[in-house]
DNA sequence: GTTTCATGTCATTGT
DNA sequence: ACACAATGACATGAA
């Protein structure tokens, strides 16, 4: 029943006062109960669910496929080989765990999920391009920590500018400096990182784009692929073609928030395949396989983040998961002749022979299809866009509570420093061995307090002891003086001259924050009270004369302390209160006592211990509230990292959106028809089978698979 | 005179 | 049954 009240009366206050703290529009349980399942969704959900790219499938694609039978050139095959490893290693991505472990009490340990968190993860291979560019970025987003926000707020379409009282002005220039440029060059920072390292970007898109040129079916004339790709030494002028549109950033501006939709709807892509079996389906690496195991990466792996979506905000960007959807297996696979009409009568124009639609169409911006979109299908709906505005509107609270609780995440990095450094601290831990860190609940300072009666008779010290201690030394002086006195002698309440001895400022740190924790969770203050009625304040002193000190000592009596005086009990209030039963008992059977005399005793012990039990009473609550405070802090510390994590995932998304788009208009722009000619994007698109195999078939029929993908995860979200 | 805060006290309940 | 701790509610005094 004790447990139970302490639960409900408990929870109450902690309910209320988490409230008052945190702000009614805050809603911590809302957020953490409801808010954080988007979170984590968006968080996790995509990160497995991009494991499951197709990607994966090259290398069965490369076994099985990889070779046609009239390939001949066995350097563009090892070429390949290495370039599928690249490309596989597109979707090891890692993402930051988002756990929130508990709320309330226990928090989880700093650093168990952000800063180096996405490292631990899958690494990326050493040798692959991609962690060359996730490198740098990395390094980047530590020393931008304190911009990044800024820009993360702009790219989550936060309208409001994360000024807050603590951002200098130089903070809010370079954010604000960050945020054109990613609108007016309609690329982000991660943009010019990737153009940064154009040149290992260059090959490793090369290399890549042929790999998975190597692994395409074609039903039709593989051969006519194989010689057509161009080798190692292939003009530049492709690639550049090809990749400068993306990688300079000169094309015209994208709306951001189209490149946020983009950015969603991988995101929303990779969500609708975590809890289905497409990484069976898709991925048919044998189980042994090491890299299937490299690719399988549980829900809570963390994936690196490294995404630019800035080129990525397409009309046809629904269209995208063409390339990774499990249900791409369901496509009626198209037979030779239907893959292959091969009338590429398009011009030898690389920028023509990108159209709008299907995979091209979904990686490439309407500024890169050229000429050749004319053949784009109507718009799809995006089914991804409801995910997208939730996940936005999500975003954006967030972010807007960080803000409006003056929370923004460079305090909150410092905050997490200062509170990991001295989590202690505050809590008095020298002035008391029980003190707040032992504090969680008031367990401690009950068991402190039950220690102390037992040792109260301890009288022999006039140091307080800390433990408890309610021992008066002066006890026994006290007794012979006051028998010699005629036994009325008292003693002012304690109380009245140095109540709370945890108030006294000297104890306490020079922080307000700390100026009413110092306390002794003992809750025992009689020691303290005890010098000093046994020793008479100066001023008392210096005026002499014995009256005025009498006077002193009156009014500083408590009134039952006057009673006894009044009533000749012949021992001090202190022990009456603080004797253990026995010895109580025992000291009034010393004496001959009236029946009012030992009600008035019994009285004023009662009160006594009451009056000690209500001061241990309100200090625990105090302390309670104390604690409540630091879990709200630390649930804010934890909430701007969660955030932290969220955008920097984001932002790896878009990098890797980024680079699959470059890899398609690779692979793409390399293929050739029999006749030697490049496809026409707008009438052809790769797509992955459910074997692995990547095809390449005509729009017609990838646009109806798109649709008929685009309804499922609608219907399976409503 | 009113408000706020700290403290004391009482009544009650649970251990 | 008793002692006591805990605690809500109220009283009181001081700032």
């Amino acid at each position: 029943m004790l447990s139970l009240k302490k639960y409900l009366t408990e929870g109450l206050l902690q309910f209320t006062i988490l409230l008052s703290l945190i702000g009614v529009r805050v809603d911590v349980d809302t957020y953490l109960t409801s808010q954080l399942p988007p979170l984590r969704e968006i968080i996790l959900g995509p990160s497995s669910a991009y494991t499951q790219t197709q990607f994966h499938n090259l290398r069965n694609t490369l076994d099985g496929y990889g070779i046609h039978p009239k390939s001949i050139d066995l350097d563009n095959y090892f070429t390949a080989r290495r370039l599928l490893s690249q490309v596989r290693a597109l979707d090891r991505f890692q993402v930051p765990t988002t756990e929130v472990n508990a709320w309330l009490v226990h928090r989880d340990p700093e650093g168990s999920v952000s800063g180096s968190q996405p490292n631990s993860g899958l690494a990326l291979e050493s040798s692959s391009g991609l962690q060359d560019v996730t490198g740098p970025d990395n390094g980047v987003r530590e020393s931008e920590t304190e911009q990044g926000f800024g820009e993360d707020l702009e790219d989550l379409g936060a309208v409001a500018p994360p000024v807050s009282g603590d951002l200098t002005k130089e903070d809010i220039d370079l954010i604000d400096i960050l945020w054109r440029q990613d609108i007016d060059l309609g690329a982000g920072r991660e943009v010019f990182d990737y153009s940064h390292h154009g040149g290992e970007q260059d090959t490793w898109a090369r290399e890549g784009a042929e790999a998975l040129a190597r692994n395409l079916l074609f039903p039709a004339d593989i051969s006519s692929i194989t010689e057509a790709v161009p080798s190692e030494s292939e003009p530049p002028a492709l690639q550049n073609n090809l990749l400068s549109p993306l990688l300079t950033g000169t094309e015209s501006p994208f709306d951001l928030e189209q490149q946020w939709q983009d950015l969603m709807s991988i995101m929303e892509m990779q969500a609708m395949e975590v809890n289905t079996s497409a990484s069976e389906i898709l991925y048919n690496a044998p189980p042994g396989d090491p890299l299937s195991t490299n690719y399988s990466l549980a829900p809570n792996t963390p994936i690196n983040q490294n995404v630019s979506l800035h080129q990525a905000s397409l009309g046809g960007c629904s269209q995208d998961f063409l390339l990774f959807s499990p249900e791409v297996e369901s496509l009626p696979v198209a037979s030779s002749s239907t893959l292959l009409p091969l009338a590429p009568s398009n011009s030898t124009s690389l920028n023509s022979t990108f159209g709008s639609t299907n995979l091209t169409g979904l990686f490439f911006p309407p500024q890169l299809n050229g000429t050749a979109n004319d053949t784009a299908g109507p718009e799809l709906p995006d089914p991804l866009g409801g995910l997208l505005d939730e996940a936005m509107l999500d975003e954006i609270s967030l972010m807007d509570l960080a803000i409006e609780e003056g929370f923004n995440p460079v305090q909150a990095s410092q905050l997490e420093e200062e509170f990991d450094s001295d989590s202690g601290l505050s809590l008095d831990s020298s002035h008391s061995p029980s003190s707040l860190s032992s504090s969680e609940g008031s367990s401690s300072s009950s068991s402190s307090s039950s220690s102390s009666s037992s040792s109260a008779s301890s009288s022999a010290s006039s140091s307080f002891s800390e433990e408890g201690a309610v021992g008066y030394s002066s006890d026994s002086e006290t007794l012979d003086l006051e028998e010699a006195e005629g036994a009325v002698g008292y003693q002012p309440e304690y109380s009245k001259f140095c109540r709370m001895s945890y108030q006294d400022p000297a104890q306490l740190s020079c922080l307000p924050y700390l100026e009413h924790v110092g306390h002794n969770h003992t809750y025992n203050m009689a020691p303290s009270a005890l010098d000093s009625a046994d020793l008479p304040p100066p001023s008392a002193l210096k005026k002499g004369s014995k009256e005025k000190q009498a006077d002193f000592l009156d009014k500083q009596m408590s009134r039952d302390e006057h009673r006894a005086r009044a009533m000749k009990i012949p021992f001090t209030n202190d022990k009456i209160i603080n004797l253990p039963v026995e010895e109580f008992n025992e000291l009034l059977s010393k004496y001959q006592l009236s029946e009012a005399q030992l009600s008035l005793i019994r009285d004023i012990r009662r009160r006594g211990k009451n009056k000690m039990a209500a001061q241990n009473c309100r200090k625990r609550k105090l302390d309670t509230i104390l604690n409540l405070e630091r879990d709200v802090e630390d649930l804010q510390r934890d909430k701007a990292r969660l955030l932290r994590e969220k955008v920097e995932f984001l932002r790896s998304l878009r990098q890797m959106k980024q680079k699959v788009q470059s890899l398609y208009q690779e692979v793409f722009g390399r293929l050739r028809d029999e006749n030697g000619r490049p496809y026409s994007p707008s009438q052809y698109a790769l797509q992955y089978a459910g074997d692995g195999s990547v095809l390449l078939i005509p729009r017609t029929m990838a646009d109806q698979q798109t649709r008929r993908q685009e309804r499922k995860p609608k219907d399976r979200r409503k």
